[in-house]
DNA sequence: AATTCTTTTTTTGCATACAAATTATATTGT
DNA sequence: ACAATATAATTTGTATGCAAAAAAAGAATT
């Protein structure tokens, strides 16, 4: 019972190793409902998805409450789970607990960000420039997502890390990718010039202020985009496989 | 199909019924975690759990998933799970994020909070001032999360509510309840005399930063008493039912 | 034809059973 | 006595089976 403590530190290593069956399928749930190959407010039916992924019900059921608890699915009770589906307020509300995560975040980067983390940052920035200059939207949407995890892990907050990926994985499935209109896309370049100028002054305030507009502007964006896709009456909505 | 859109919002009360199995079995898990019957580092073995709960072992383990989402207890691969145990400098993040998540909502707060509600928070607070008075700790603490409760609540976000209630678990399990000394349980209350004040005048900046330090100085004395805790070698430590 | 009630089918929820891995115990050799 | 190895027991992980609930389909009534 005292080894326990000992060795858990050393488990840590080998668990990524061979991850569980039920480890496997909630992994692979994830990234069928980030692509929307199931549906936002699509039945998770379990026989059909158990066949598909070629696992008993066990290991299924199992990873399903685990993306409930982490807000991807909704648990219907006897009546099994469907896929998130956000009303325009649960956007709002899920970007406005991004945009304080992120402001921390880049808050505490400003303070414990090292030399070489900044570095890499604007090399990044840099590469994101050469994108957008390109009008390369996949790449600049890489180099932008990098960008936020390189300041997420400069915060040195593993715990505000998780937290900020948990919430924003719900936002995931939205894919607002695209469509961006080209003053937008320059403001946002602006916004993450700004973001370097904070970085690199060690100006926690500044950045905070930075992100929080910039979020908000995100947020405005996505919502217009949503808005304006949920006013259509598009085919083929109810698609799950 | 199409209907499943209809009755989704009707389907919501009725859940609350009579809950899953595995949600109770959750609950209780979370219950006892919290209340240290499963102490910190302890295995959670699952024939023994399911003897004690009187459950199978398929509504626990779908449980004890649940509960590894939400960071109440660790998975190791085949080797199954322990109830998290919190390193200093895992309190110290979770309180950084705790903070920052609580500063959120009293921001929100004072731009959104109603009259009603903010009568109903001085209550508290007099109610609190009383517990005070009469160094009615447990009276104390209760107002005290209530107070912090309605906070939330005047935020009118629940995500923001509900991740702020997920991380904030993670602390419980520490019952920093006690041992306050009279000075800072004194600077505590002039903290929330603050907060009303800043409430009252609708002053999110202000009440930010108040709720910030007020949860650094939680940090603090909790940090401190767990410094003190961890340098006894107490007895009876490994205990688990 | 539409609605309600009944019956059938499907689906979820839980328990049990078996396989694989880990941990504990015993055995052997030095 | 101690270390290393082999064996047994426990424990976790997955699959299957069964019961209850929900959904779907069909029959009867208005």
């Amino acid at each position: 019972m005292q080894n326990l403590k000992m060795s858990a530190d050393i488990i840590h290593l080998p668990a990524s190793s061979r991850p569980n069956l039920h480890e496997q399928v909630a992994q692979r749930l994830r990234e069928m409902l980030v692509e929307g190959r199931i549906a936002p407010g699509a039945k998770l039916n379990e026989r059909e998805l158990s066949e598909v992924l070629k696992v008993s019900r066990t290991p299924l059921r199992e990873a399903i409450k685990r993306l409930a608890a982490e807000g991807l699915v909704e648990l219907l009770p006897n009546r099994g789970a469907i896929a998130l589906e956000l009303s325009e307020a649960d956007v709002r509300h899920t970007f406005e607990v991004i945009a304080g995560l992120e402001a921390q975040s880049g808050e505490l980067a400003a303070e414990r960000i090292t030399e070489a983390e900044l570095a890499e940052i604007k090399a990044l920035h840099y590469e994101m420039l050469a994108a957008f200059t390109r009008r390369d939207l996949p790449a600049y949407y890489r180099l932008n997502s990098a960008i936020h995890a390189a300041i997420n892990t400069a915060a040195r907050n593993p715990v505000l890390s998780a937290t900020y990926r948990q919430v924003n994985a719900r936002l995931l499935a939205l894919r607002f990718k695209s469509n961006q209109d080209e003053a937008k896309w320059q403001a946002a370049m602006q916004d993450h010039e700004d973001m370097i100028t904070a970085l690199s002054r060690r100006d926690p305030a500044a950045l905070r202020a930075v992100l929080l507009a910039h979020l908000f502007k995100k947020r405005d964006v996505v919502m217009a985009q949503l808005a304006e896709l949920r006013s259509q009456p598009l085919a083929g909505k109810g698609a799950q496989a």
